[in-house]
DNA sequence: AAAAAAG
């Protein structure tokens, strides 16, 4: 029992996936895929890197397959949800891949890209529809869209789905959701508390642990380094320069924990000469999908990044995951070091522990259940280090196009710090809703709807509030 | 406490 014909998929599908030079399953496919295939609800729990994406994607289009439905308008018949719009692009493209021979359409939608084009694409309905919660309720909500006819739902990262940020929707969604139907759920881990929460979603499932849970991706040699926060900067901008230099780092994914860190480290980066990209949730999706895509062609050899890029995402060639900041949230240093070593390849970790991130370390290893080998700063590092340049300040560039901070009504942006004034538009530059050249069009006196809105808005709108809150601190 | 996801 040791190859996908085996375990009883059908011919089209395996044409699919000798097409990719994939013969062998891996565990958790093995275990995953006769459960699925008999239609059972499932618990699915195992490293990164390990293949849960055809573990549910195979059998499912199988059973899609094997009892064709006539296509209804506006709806699909498997939900994939994805907790970012990265992930579910490749998600869906991993799923095209699969069903290339078979007669099933596979739709994708997600936030920060046109709605029209989506709302389109669902109009004949779709057999698989992968999408985030936000832009999904949306079009459920403009009719673009039923879940009325749905009978495979599957949630991928299943513990960050059901974290506070993302349970709101996702309970919405699963009201929406016919009773009968086969669930599916996946994570690399699972923590006990969201595990009941999940018992909501989900029936009597078979529960496949391929691993013991939050288990690392094997092949990953993980280091720590112990220094001080001031101290980062030079050694990371020296260890990637002398690593690319060598040879020795192919592709180096960075993980800081603020989308601002990532935007610092960037410019820190450039100074020096490295050639790096930064991907957050503040960047438009063009730049977020310029900045993946450059990493995965290795135009770009350094990806920067918050922890939306810690779950799921698969850049082959990623030799160093560096956490420049340690996550406060243990599992998701696994989630993050499982972006490299993956598909049988090998890869470093190297983490850096300022004093006050010690006791984020010790509730790593406590979880893992490994202990990280410590590395000394390197000799000479201090004197290297001085030599560095310093960054430029701020530009008006990349950041100027950022999206707004994606934070709530009541809360307010903390004052720009010193010395981060926004600067001046360039010199000749347009403003930029005038790219056309074109005069403004004079608005008449007592006019346009903006300055009631406003008005309005301040009186008793979401706004109302705003500076009053207090910060939590 | 931060990040993500709808504009």
């Amino acid at each position: 029992m040791s190859y996908f014909s085996d375990l009883g998929l059908a011919e089209p599908i395996l044409r699919a996936l000798g097409a990719k030079g994939y013969s062998d399953p891996t565990p958790i496919q093995r275990q995953a895929i006769p459960a699925l295939l008999e239609g059972r609800d499932l618990l699915g729990i195992a490293q990164t890197g390990t293949g849960k994406t055809a573990a549910f994607a195979l059998p499912s289009l199988h059973r899609l397959a094997a009892d064709p439905q006539p296509r209804k308008g506006a709806s699909c018949r498997m939900l994939v949800l994805s907790p970012t719009r990265e992930l579910a692009a490749q998600i869906a493209e991993n799923m095209r891949g699969y069903a290339k021979y078979l007669n099933l359409s596979v739709q994708c939608i997600f936030g920060g890209v046109p709605v029209g084009k989506q709302a389109r694409a669902l109009v004949p309905g779709c057999d698989v529809l992968v999408a985030t919660p936000g832009r999904l309720l949306d079009l459920i909500e403009q009719r673009a869209l039923t879940l009325r006819h749905v009978e495979i739902f599957v949630l991928d990262e299943a513990d960050q789905m059901m974290d506070l940020g993302f349970i709101v929707p996702l309970k919405r969604v699963a009201n929406l959701l016919p009773k009968e139907r086969q669930s599916l759920f996946f994570s690399a881990t699972m923590p006990k508390a969201i595990a009941e929460l999940g018992k909501q979603f989900i029936h009597n499932p078979v529960r496949v642990e391929v691993t013991p849970q939050a288990t690392t991706a094997e092949r990953v040699e993980q280091f720590a380094v112990h220094l001080n926060q001031a101290e980062k900067q030079a050694l990371l901008t020296l260890s990637l320069r002398k690593g690319l230099q060598s040879g020795e780092i192919e592709r180096a994914l960075v993980f800081t924990r603020t989308k601002h860190g990532a935007d610092r480290v960037v410019r820190h980066l450039a100074a020096a000469g490295v050639t790096a990209a930064a991907i957050h949730g503040n960047k438009s999706q063009s730049q977020r999908t310029a900045a993946l895509g450059a990493f995965r062609k290795g135009d770009c050899p350094v990806l920067v990044a918050t922890d939306i890029a810690a779950r799921g995402i698969d850049v082959s060639g990623v030799s160093h995951v560096f956490n420049f900041e340690m996550p406060n949230v243990p599992e998701q240093y696994v989630h993050r070091i499982g972006r490299t070593a993956r598909a049988g390849a090998t890869g470093v970790s190297i983490s850096f522990v300022a004093p006050d991130e010690k006791p984020y370390l010790r509730d790593i290893e406590r979880l893992t259940q490994v202990k990280l080998a410590c590395l000394p700063l390197p000799d000479g590092f201090l004197q290297e280090a001085a030599r560095l340049p310093a960054p430029t300040r701020k530009p008006g560039g990349d950041e100027a196009h950022d999206r707004r901070d994606n934070r709530r009504g009541g809360e307010r942006r903390g004052p720009r710090p010193e010395g981060e004034r926004r600067p001046a538009r360039p010199e000749g530059e347009r403003h930029p809703a005038r790219q056309d050249g074109k005069q403004r069009t004079p608005r008449v006196e007592g006019e346009g709807q903006p300055q009631q809105r406003r008005f309005k808005r301040r009186a008793g709108g979401p706004g109302a509030f705003r500076g009053k809150v207090k910060r939590a601190s």
